[in-house]
DNA sequence: GCCGATTTGTCCGTATGTATC
DNA sequence: CGATACATACGGACAAATCGG
């Protein structure tokens, strides 16, 4: 129990911002003020609105103040910076969602595989195809790959549940870094086969290499998405200095 | 000229890394070792290395150290976290860019537009179409809109050139945040026209929106590429704590 | 299992620089 | 010019996680 104490401040601006408690396009109170608010110090205040600009809650400029640019976004958007399983995403979007697996193999990475995926040639993996349902309609279809020597007793049946549960929860692995690559894809056989396109004849493709804390990779999964309700977002802040790196 | 210290540490890890100096999968020297090497204090090797987190170079572990984590990435990729003009990511990947100006309007943001773009309705806008052409061939078609009274004596000329460029140099306007959001969309009228599609019937499609340092939103841009050459990067990273926010 | 050394994470206080008003 | 506000940097202290003996 760390019992953080930038977190609860966080928390509690975010919300103040949310239901409107600061005006949108003015100055939050200074450093200052909320420091003797929250009864911290200056560099815990400053952690905590970092994490609003993070967010794209708010932006700071030196000499001005902190201005809150809030805008409520659109519900149902996918994963924004933060690595998000499929099931904690439609928890959070309140929306009825469920998994399929329509494949599972053990394969070792020949040298194409290797390349894309970026695991070393030779190495023990897990395939599998999911096909995720939202509200009962085929949204998208998972090409997974993860290592087999990260999760001995894996099998078809824990596939089907929330893999990341069972990898945290149950094997004690901690998920650090996500690297992410969106791109637009032909329709191929298998993605007519088990997602309903309608009119569509191309895909959003989401490839994520996922680490873990002791710096492997460990999964790669390629996530295609029926375009008509994909969405990805992000905040993005120029630093001018690192530019001309 | 602030001369910060943290920002010449982070450029030196960074190509230490890319340099292969330090062998991927393995720790970083720790921050006592750093700095030492660099003589600053312990924040100031922590702000770099927590920038090279964000670029996804290294991970952290509590109790173990900094893992190197970095994977050279496919070269034409477009933005990734930074905000970057067309103009810069060509001379970042080194291809030939042109940029051609088809549109070039003053008009109001009625209710319609305002909901899809953020702006306050009745807000006077420039409306500009572009299309980005690489190495010759149209790829890109933007629809921009800039608020008016951000920038009074825009011209169609200007537009030719890079924007931003007149925005920061010529104005002095700073550039802070931009939220972005990417989609995937049919085809329009206008899309055919402009961009030569091929066999695909879809565009990827970026929405941005760009606020300055006064917290106020002056561009709405919409990008509409050609499918096969689009990439979009990000690095994301599990942050346990702020899930249950 | 325990303990101690190492390493990163969090927090504090202070000082100084720099931009804005 | 002075007051205010954020940005950067330093040093110290303790907590929490990891690892080896």
């Amino acid at each position: 129990m760390p019992a953080q104490k930038y977190l609860p401040i966080y928390q509690a601006l975010k919300s103040r911002i949310e239901s409107g408690q600061y005006p949108v396009g003015q100055l939050l109170p200074s450093e200052n003020t909320l420091l003797g608010e929250f009864g911290c110090s200056r560099n815990t205040v400053r952690r905590a609105i970092a994490g609003l600009v993070r967010d794209g809650y708010v932006q700071t400029s030196q000499g001005r103040g902190v201005c809150n640019i809030y805008q409520p976004l659109e519900p149902s958007s996918y994963s924004m910076g933060t690595i998000e399983s499929f099931a904690e995403t439609s928890r959070r979007t309140g929306q009825h969602s469920t998994t399929r697996v329509v494949h599972f193999s053990l394969c070792a990475a020949d040298p194409a595989l290797a390349r894309r995926t970026g695991f070393a040639p030779g190495t023990e993996l897990f395939y599998l195809q999911r096909v995720h349902l939202v509200e009962g309609v085929p949204r998208i279809l998972n090409h997974s790959y993860f290592r087999r020597d990260c999760m001995p007793d894996f099998t078809a049946d824990r596939a089907a549940g929330s893999i990341y549960r069972y990898l945290e929860e149950e094997l004690g692995m901690t998920i650090v870094t996500s690297k992410r690559t969106v791109t637009v894809e032909h329709a191929d056989e298998l993605d007519r086969t088990w997602l309903d396109l309608g009119d569509y004849d191309c895909l959003a493709v989401v490839s994520s290499q996922t680490y873990n804390s002791d710096g492997v990779l460990f999964e790669y999964t390629q996530s295609r998405h029926y375009p008509g309700i994909f969405r990805f977002q992000e905040n993005a802040v120029r630093s001018h200095r690192e530019h001309r790196g």
